[in-house]
DNA sequence: AACGCCGATCAATCATAGAT
DNA sequence: TATCTATGATTGATCGGCGT
């Protein structure tokens, strides 16, 4: 399967500092959060799919949930999607990012504390 | 839409600038291996002890760094020659052995 | 084979520090 | 001092790998 060769011209430049390697090329895939489906039908995947912004509410009602457990069941991801509107996939990404970004806390909250151990 | 914005809700960003040192040595080690700027675990360790920052920002510096030139690769040119001037850790392979003292000594 | 989680990363954006 | 740019941080979502 071909890897869809760039516009295949600029292959000459190698050695020169401006070299491009495959990380410069790295390109993600636009989200397929499709979450404008209540057009209705058709699939008109013309969903933009850019990045969410979660409301106020939307976020206070997460954390909440978060604070009482941090994983979800299968109910529960439904009841909050429902809730609060978002695709069931929306509530387990930010879950998994929440549980990221807690540990991430913890990880460095941790690494102050040995460093502050009795000032204050 | 209003600009309902977190106004100030937002006491988190107080962002400050890292050293010149800091960015020095990161930069040094973003152009010595630009064929693949991946820092592992380890690496950002170290660099973080280096620089006088955390592992996560040193994360976030690579991961802005990397978006950011490849976004616009011309705008680094200059910074990339500067660099890769100093070492040449060219491609293939970047198996590092001893990293020796590093001494951004001024020639 | 399908799904969730983890760890790392991407990519767009926010808000501020710094330069003009 | 106002305006534009450089840069650190945040975060919804993706990628690859692993376990169930």
């Amino acid at each position: 399967i071909p890897q869809d060769r760039e516009r295949g011209d600029e292959e000459a430049q190698q050695s020169g500092p401006g070299q491009t390697f495959d990380w410069m090329k790295v390109k993600r895939n636009p989200p397929k959060t499709v979450k404008a489906s209540d057009f209705g039908l058709a699939g008109a995947h013309s969903s933009s799919a850019i990045r969410t912004n979660f409301s106020t509410r939307q976020l206070t009602e997460l954390e909440k949930e978060f604070h009482f457990s941090k994983y979800l069941t299968r109910a529960r991801r439904v009841e909050i999607a429902a809730t609060l509107e978002l695709n069931e996939t929306q509530v387990k990404i930010w879950f998994q990012n929440r549980r990221m970004k807690q540990k991430k806390r913890e990880r460095e909250g941790a690494s102050a504390t040995a460093r502050s151990s009795s000032s204050s | 839409v209003m600009i309902l914005r977190s106004r100030f809700l937002d006491a988190r960003r107080k962002r400050r600038n890292f050293n010149k040192q800091a960015t020095e040595i990161l930069n040094e080690y973003f152009y010595s291996h630009l064929s693949n700027p991946y820092p592992s675990e380890e690496a950002k360790e170290e660099l973080a002890k280096k620089c006088g920052i955390t592992v996560s920002q040193v994360s976030n510096w690579f991961g802005n760094k990397r978006i950011r030139y490849k976004k616009n690769i011309g705008k680094f040119q200059e910074e990339a020659n500067m660099y890769a001037a100093r070492t040449a850790v060219n491609a293939t392979s970047v198996s590092a052995h001893g990293s020796q003292a590093n001494s951004p000594s001024t020639p």
